[in-house]
RNA sequence: GCCCGGGUGGCGGAAUGGCAGACGCUGAGGACUUAAAAUCCUCCGGGGAUUUUUCCUCAUGUGGGUUCGACUCCCACCCCGGGCACCA
């Protein structure tokens, strides 16, 4: 064995060299040894504690399935360095960990290997809580949380209690996305690439009407949307505006396009952005499904033809890809409609790019002012009548595209070229209005809409309320029943939990595996006794992960879902951190839940997290990690093969946290090798060292030349100047900036400095070696916190490295005393001079001047300007 | 189509408007070794001049601009990645 003393082969760490315990890096030991010894002090439990300054830190929680890979431990790797970074700045810090237990795979699994979603979810749990302690994450493993216990989706119940008590959570019959695979209903999120379903990509979603249960997070849109503000700077800039798209508010104004000719029929109302456009309207076009099509078809003198085509319309494609590119089809209902401005008659036509979830379900068709409305017109020959036009041409460049659009634009309302003009600029043809701008025009023709009744400004969301119900089994149960007598009554509190029943066929064919179990589905009302039947679909999983993060709080609270004096002192989030994928849904639910619970008073802040990072993926082959591509480079084994530290190492040396990161198993050889360079540095010396009364801190002034006569006196200067200028720029890259890999390049630079002055026996005093190498561990310690401890128990500490504080660096022993200052001429790097920090001007631009491999530069010209950077650099301008 | 990111050596990536390529990987050479591994040291953007030392020059997607000085700021364009997309 002892041949084997520094090997740097990483296999021998996982194998022989464990039980040989010979002095090499043994990652598997040391590891096992800390992370006991960590759980023994109950370093990382934390309570709350008014007297210090708390920080909660938090990574999205995880759906334990498939194999824990090293894009997961990117994750949790980042969040451990701020974790222990704040810890060791004094912070109370609540960093924990729980599981996101309900879903579809569980079931999937479960019908596919005959066990139950339980015993497979728990399994998986066991398994990721293996791994994630293997890590040496500071979790408070106290406050571990499992969505699927009833427990905790108690509160869930609750919570939906408390939001149908409110007109928060209602039923509805609605048209849905059903996928058929997953034989459930999908949100509208779930729905990706333009109608396929989030889970099963190749499989295309299709549209069914059920009664579902929504909660009306339409409700809280304004705020939604407002307090986005209030995120700007702590959310990245594209989370923000990706929420902002998916809010969709449009102001604009709701008109009432009466209906010509038809005896008491019920006006046609339509939404617009421009009602200044309404002159330029040549027709109305009603969405497919709207409910007064057949209404106006009812004794139309086209209604033979115009009904197969309708019937058409319904049954095509729910594609929402082909949506955008689907040819415009439409057809006259034989109706005309009175604008309510002009007085003028137009068609009542029916157009399938009509949305009728969107606005009103009916639009005014403004061909010269909308590519859509231009394109549909064109194909149906409709007249196009410009309405506005352009300010003053005012640049070349829109002189071009103004010339074809105004080419053609005849005052009359003639047809007009080529493009519809979208812009504001100035009305025409448009009665009493025209000459104004825009903006003025709406505001005029919105307020005299509604002065007579006929329209009124609206605002309208894209967004939708949030359906949750499922029709699957591992989920929590929606806590109402249905009695023939009373019809839907809540679930009383004091019967909370309504528990998901163990003993379920689950066959993976449709429907509800629930409505199929006659034990949970047959119950009494609690209004009147009689009989009844529980709801048998099941939340949204997104219902559980929308408020999580308070329940770490106060995990095994039996009385409230959490208590609010904690919440009070742990939130807002300080930092949250998970993949950009979760940009819209989770975290836009997880807002709704906050408004919501705030307005149930159990919390007085307005937005959970007050900062969320997004880091990048971990990609094989240009892919991200998953089981399906079957390219993951699984946790346990790079923590068997290498250790723990190094795969947290690699993971932030390797890129910038918020970019992508290629897997290169050649490039976490590196990280292997280096901390195997840092442990035989700190080997070496411990010996000497352990019982050297000094370290962090003692040493504040720069040995003087003359100290003690020794030669060496230079050589401390240097490594005690290195490596508090590093500790200086480490500092900064943790706290201000996040740069770990450039954080990591400088401590392999001190390590690399330290090497290069070897021996450090010659001229080095055992203190200042040991002030050193203890500012190398601690720098190391939030990064590779085993490996930091061991060494620091190396180096004589009988006391714990979670003891100490992070290392303030000393201006005094950083300071240079000798520059080297560049010397430009015009701006181009001609050489550099070796000068006294603080050298002035005048001494600089004489020695420049006087520099060999300069003069010739100088020659024969004058200095006509001179820049000077003190310090760094001076620019001799020549004419 | 609209809105965000991003283009730097063979590769991953560094650079408050001030020496472009830190640090690592790969590769080459050397030391140690019987040998290999490991370790330690040196070199490693292109072109040119100089027999060494060294010097010049080009170079951060392309083209302009601002500046004494631009990877960094401004304008235009090209390419790559992502998000949204008949939202009236």
């Amino acid at each position: 064995m002892a041949e084997q003393n520094t090997t740097g082969n990483p296999e021998q760490g996982a194998h022989g060299g464990a039980q040989g315990a010979g002095p090499g890096y043994d990652p598997q030991k040391i590891e096992a040894k800390w992370q006991k010894r960590w759980a023994d002090a109950r370093v990382f439990e934390s309570e709350v504690d008014p007297s210090k300054p708390k920080y909660y830190v938090l990574e999205m929680l995880p759906y334990p399935s498939g194999t824990l890979h090293m894009g997961h431990m990117r994750n949790y790797t980042i969040g451990d360095v701020v974790a222990r970074v704040k810890r060791m700045r004094g912070f109370n810090v609540l960093h924990p960990m729980g599981w996101d237990a309900f879903g579809l795979p569980a079931e999937n699994a479960a019908i596919q290997n005959n066990t139950h979603p339980r015993t497979w979810t728990n399994k998986n749990i066991a398994e990721f809580q293996r791994v994630l302690r293997r890590f040496g994450f500071s979790y408070d493993w106290r406050r571990e949380i499992s969505t699927c216990e009833p427990e905790y989706y108690r509160w869930n119940q609750w919570f939906f209690l408390c939001m149908l008590e409110r007109g928060l959570a209602y039923r509805k019959k609605s048209r849905v996305n059903w996928c058929p695979k997953c034989c459930t209903v999908l949100a509208n999120e779930q729905v990706i690439n333009g109608g396929y379903c989030w889970r099963h990509e190749d499989t295309l979603v299709e549209s069914r009407e059920i009664e579902q249960w929504f909660l009306k997070t339409t409700a809280y849109a304004d705020q939604l949307l407002d307090d986005l503000k209030q995120l700007e700077g702590g959310w990245p800039e594209r989370v923000i505006l990706m929420q902002r798209n998916w809010i969709g508010k449009s102001q604009g104004a709701r008109v009432k396009f009466a209906v010509a000719d038809v005896a008491g029929a019920e006006p046609i109302e339509v939404f617009t952005t421009r009602i200044d456009t309404i002159y330029g309207a040549t027709a109305v076009i009603l969405a497919p499904a709207h409910p007064l099509v057949s209404k106006l078809l009812d004794g139309s003198p086209v209604r033979g033809e115009a009904e197969p085509k309708l019937a058409k319309m319904g049954q095509a494609s729910v594609k929402t890809e082909d949506l955008a590119t689907m040819e415009k089809e439409g057809f006259f209902t034989g109706r005309y409609a009175v604008n309510p401005f002009s007085g003028g008659k137009i068609p009542i036509w029916v157009g399938n790019f009509v949305l009728m979830e969107y606005g009103t379900g009916a639009i005014m068709a403004v061909p010269a002012h909308d590519e859509r409305d231009l394109e549909f017109c064109r194909k149906y020959g409709l007249p196009v009548r410009v309405v506005v036009e352009p300010k003053e041409v005012e640049s070349s460049k829109s002189k071009v595209k103004g010339e074809k659009k105004v080419a053609g634009a005849a005052r009359s309302g003639q047809e007009v070229a080529d493009e519809a003009f979208t812009d504001y600029g100035i009305s025409v043809n448009s009665g009493p209005y025209s000459g104004m701008e825009s903006e003025t025009a709406i505001a005029k023709m919105t307020a005299f809409a509604e002065q007579k009744g006929f329209g009124r400004a609206e605002t309208i969301f894209r967004l939708k309320d949030w359906g949750i119900s499922r029709q699957r089994y591992w989920g929590t149960p929606i806590p109402v029943v249905y009695c023939a007598k009373d019809g839907i009554v809540a679930v009383p509190d004091s019967d909370l939990p309504v528990i998901l029943p163990n003993d379920v066929k689950l066959t993976g064919e449709g429907g509800s595996p629930l409505a199929a179990t006659p034990e949970f589905v047959n119950t009494t009302c609690p209004k009147c006794g009689g009989p009844a039947r529980r709801e048998t679909d099941t939340m949204d999983t997104f219902v559980d992960s929308s408020w999580y993060f308070y329940r770490y709080c106060d995990p095994h609270n039996d009385k409230a879902p959490y208590d609010s004096a904690k919440a009070a002192y742990w939130f807002p989030i300080d930092q949250y951190i998970g993949g950009i994928t979760h940009a819209i849904l989770h975290l836009l639910y997880s807002r709704f839940w906050c408004k919501v619970m705030r307005d149930l008073g159990l919390i007085t802040h307005n937005e959970p997290a007050a900062r969320l990072f997004t880091q990048g993926m971990v990609q094989k082959g240009g892919v991200a990690m998953s089981k399906s591509r079957g390219n993951v480079v699984g946790a346990e084994e790079m923590a068997q093969k290498y250790g723990a530290d190094t795969g947290r190492l690699y993971t932030l040396f390797a890129a910038p946290p918020e970019k992508d990161l290629e897997w290169s198993e050649e490039s976490i050889e590196g990280s292997w090798r280096f901390l195997n360079r840092v442990y035989r540095l700190v080997d070496r010396h411990s010996a000497a060292l352990r019982g050297v009364k000094a370290g962090v801190g003692k040493i504040e002034a720069p040995p003087s030349k003359t100290e003690g006569g020794a030669p060496g006196a230079a050589k401390e200067r240097t490594l005690l100047r290195k490596t508090h200028q590093i500790l200086r720029r480490v500092t900064q890259d943790f706290e201000t900036r996040w740069h770990f890999n450039s954080a990591i390049a400088l401590i392999m630079e001190l390590t690399n400095e330290i090497y290069g002055q070897e021996p450090l026996e010659e001229g080095v005093r055992p203190e200042i070696r040991k002030e050193v190498l203890e500012l190398l561990t601690l720098m190391l310690a939030p990064m590779t916190p085993h490996l930091a401890e061991e060494l620091w128990e190396m180096l004589g500490h009988k006391e714990g490295q979670w003891t100490v504080a992070w290392p303030s660096f000393s201006e005094e022993l950083a300071r240079d005393d000798e520059v080297e200052v560049v010397v430009q001429i015009s701006g181009r790097v001609r050489g550099k001079l070796k000068v006294p920090a603080g050298t002035g001007e005048e001494e600089i631009v004489k020695r420049a001047q006087a520099e060999p491999g300069i003069e010739h530069h100088l020659s024969g010209k004058r200095i006509v300007k001179r820049i000077f950077v003190p310090d760094k650099l001076v620019n001799l301008v020549v004419a």
